[in-house]
RNA sequence: GGUCCGGUGGCGGAGUGGUGACGCAGCGGACUGCAAAUCCGCGUACGCCGGUUCAAUUCCGGCCCGGACCUCCA
C-alpha cells in the first residue's frame, strides 16, 4: 500500500517512505493531565489513532508513543487550588483522559511515557546542548540559543524578526536573544522540582518530548510527528531545534503532521466563551463511536465545525451502517481486508471523509445483495473497512437496542410485539397501530421485515 | 504586519480541466394492511471579476468575505 501523507514541513503531500518499513515510528504530543479532555483535545487522538490503524495494516511493527505531560504550571495551579500533591491531580485526570479516549475507539499508544519517569533523558539531553554549545545556563535557567540552529524556523516558515516582532511577552533579561526559550528553570521549595547541575529545577515545556522520544524510539529519525496546528510554532520548531542539535545535526522526523482545530456552533472554543464541551459531558449525550464519527467526518487538516446536528448526523449514519450489518447477521463474513477504493482514500493523506463515502457504498451493496457468497464478502468487508476507522465493531443489535430507557424493559417491549402480532393476525389493525404508537412513544421504533418484527430505539 | 488555511446544493462534506462523491434532511415511486426500514428516482451547488483553454467549480491574476497561528492553547 502507497501511503501518501501531507508534510507541514514541505506543504505538500508526498509519499511515506518510513525510515525502517520493519519499524516504523510515530510519536505524537500528549494531553496535560490537569482537567477533562475537550473535544479539541479528542481530536489529534482519534485522527492519529486512525494513521496508526493504517499503518498497522502496512506495516508489520508500527511504534506509536502519546506522551502524558505530569509536569506543568498549570498542574501546579490545579493542585494548589484543590490542596493536594500534584500526583493526585495528573493520576485522576490521566485515568479519566485513558477511559475517555478508549470510549472513543481510541487504541492505547504501544508506548505512554509521562515526564516524571524522564527527568534523567531530560537533563542528559539539556547537558548535551550545553556541552554542543547551543543552550546555556543563566540565572538557573537553561536556555536553548536560537541562533545557534540555522534551520531555526523552517518548519513553521518564519524568519526571526518576525518571532521577535510578534513576542507578545517581554522578554527575559538574561536571554542572549529575545527568541532563545527555556529548556530548565527553577523551581521554588513550593513547586515540584528535580535536582540538577543548574539547582532543583523543571523542565520547559519543548524538552519534555525530545526526551521522552529519545529515550522511547532512540536517537535516530523518526517517522511522523504529529500534533494539533498550533503546536507548529513555538512547541514543533523548539522539538526541531533541541533534538537535531542533540542528535549531531540527523534529521530528527520525516514527516510532520498537523490536524486542524475544532470549533463550537462556528465559534472558537474558548473558556472565555464558554463553550468548552468536555468528551466526559458528551459521552453522557452520545455513543463514543457517533463522537468519533463526527471527529471523523471533515478532513483532518480542515477546521471542524462541532455542532449538535453533526452530533445527531453521526448517530444516523451509524444507525444505517449498523443496519446494514444486522441484515447480515447471519453472515459468516469471508474476507478480512477492505476493498481497495477504501483503503485508497485512506491512504490518500487520510481522506476520512472519501472513506466513509466508500463505507456508505459498501453498505448500500450489503443492503442489495442476495447472493450468499457476495453478502460474505460485503460484510467482511465493512467490519475491516469498520475497523480501520475504529467504527462498527459492536455487535450491531447491541447498537441498534443499546440505550433503552430505564422506564421501559425488552420483556415488556417483547410482550407488546406480541400482543401486536395477534393483532393483526386477526387483521384488527387498529389495535395492531396502538400498540406501535405506544411503544414509538416510549422511544421504541417497529419495524416489520419478513414475516418477523424487529426493534430499535430511536435515536 | 508576517505565516497559513478556507468560501461547494436546505445542512454536513469530498473531489475533479469535460458523465452533479457520499451522508443527513426533503420530495416522488416500489415494498407494506398502514407504517418503519430497505431499494429506485429527483433537486440544474461550486464567493465575485477578469484571464488561459475547444471546455474552469477545478489552472492563473485581482478583489471580497471568513478563520487560524505569531513564545508554552489539540
Amino acid at each position: 500500500m502507497q501511503i501518501q501523507i501531507y508534510n507541514t514541513l514541505a506543504r505538500q503531500k508526498e509519499l511515506f517512505v518510513p525510515q525502517d518499513p520493519q519499524r516504523v515510528t510515530m510519536y505524537v504530543c500528549g494531553p496535560t493531565v490537569y482537567n477533562y479532555a475537550h473535544i479539541g483535545n479528542a481530536r489529534p487522538v482519534v485522527v492519529f489513532d486512525t494513521l496508526y490503524r493504517l499503518l498497522q495494516q502496512a506495516y508489520p511493527n508500527v511504534i506509536y508513543v502519546r506522551n502524558v505531560t505530569d509536569v506543568d504550571d498549570k498542574i501546579n495551579a490545579a493542585a494548589k487550588a484543590q490542596g493536594v500533591p500534584i500526583g493526585t491531580i495528573t493520576e485522576r485526570y490521566h485515568a479519566i483522559y485513558s477511559q475517555d479516549m478508549a470510549a472513543l475507539g481510541a487504541l492505547p499508544p504501544r508506548i505512554e511515557p509521562k515526564v516524571t519517569q524522564h527527568i534523567g533523558a531530560i537533563t542528559g539531553m539539556i547537558e548535551r546542548l550545553i556541552a554542543n554549545g547551543h543552550a546555556y545556563e543563566a540565572e538557573g535557567h537553561v536556555l536553548f540559543n536560537v541562533p545557534s540552529f540555522a534551520e531555526y524556523g523552517r518548519l513553521s516558515r518564519r524568519d526571526r524578526d518576525d518571532m521577535i516582532a510578534g513576542a507578545r511577552i517581554d522578554v527575559a533579561p538574561y536571554k542572549r536573544d529575545p527568541a532563545d526559550f527555556v529548556l530548565w528553570k527553577p523551581s521554588p521549595p513550593d513547586l515540584p522540582g528535580w535536582d540538577s547541575p543548574w539547582g532543583r529545577g523543571r523542565p520547559g515545556w519543548h524538552i519534555e518530548c525530545s526526551a521522552m522520544i529519545e529515550q522511547n524510539l532512540g536517537t535516530g529519525t523518526i517517522d511522523i510527528h504529529g500534533g494539533g496546528h498550533d503546536l507548529i510554532f513555538p512547541h514543533h520548531e523548539n522539538e526541531i531545534a533541541q533534538s537535531t542539535c542533540a542528535h549531531g545535526g540527523r534529521l530528527f522526523s520525516r514527516y510532520w503532521m498537523h490536524n486542524g482545530f475544532v470549533n463550537i456552533e462556528s465559534e472558537k472554543m474558548s473558556k472565555s466563551i464558554g463553550n468548552v464541551l468536555l468528551v466526559h459531558d458528551l459521552l453522557k449525550q452520545a455513543p463514543g463511536e457517533a463522537i468519533r464519527l463526527a471527529l471523523l467526518s471533515a478532513h483532518y487538516r480542515q477546521p471542524l465545525d462541532w455542532t449538535e446536528a453533526g452530533l445527531r448526523e453521526a448517530r444516523a449514519q451509524l444507525d444505517r451502517l449498523y443496519r446494514a450489518l444486522d441484515g447480515l447477521k447471519d453472515v459468516k463474513p469471508s474476507v478480512t481486508r477492505a476493498p481497495e477504493t477504501f483503503l485508497a482514500a485512506l491512504a490518500d493523506d487520510l481522506n476520512t471523509p472519501r472513506a466513509l463515502a466508500e463505507l456508505h457504498q459498501i453498505a448500500n451493496a450489503a443492503n442489495k445483495a442476495t447472493d450468499a457468497a457476495e453478502k460474505a464478502r460485503l460484510k467482511g468487508e465493512l467490519l475491516a473497512a469498520g475497523w480501520l476507522l475504529g467504527l462498527l465493531q459492536q455487535d450491531p443489535a447491541a447498537w441498534l437496542k443499546g440505550d433503552v430507557n430505564a422506564d421501559i424493559d425488552v420483556t415488556e417491549i417483547e410482550a407488546l410485539i406480541e400482543a401486536r402480532k395477534a393483532a393483526r393476525a386477526r387483521k384488527d389493525w387498529a389495535e395492531s397501530d396502538r400498540i406501535r404508537d405506544q411503544l414509538a412513544a416510549r422511544g421504541i421504533l417497529l419495524e416489520d421485515k419478513a414475516g418477523q418484527t424487529n426493534w430499535r430505539v430511536a435515536s
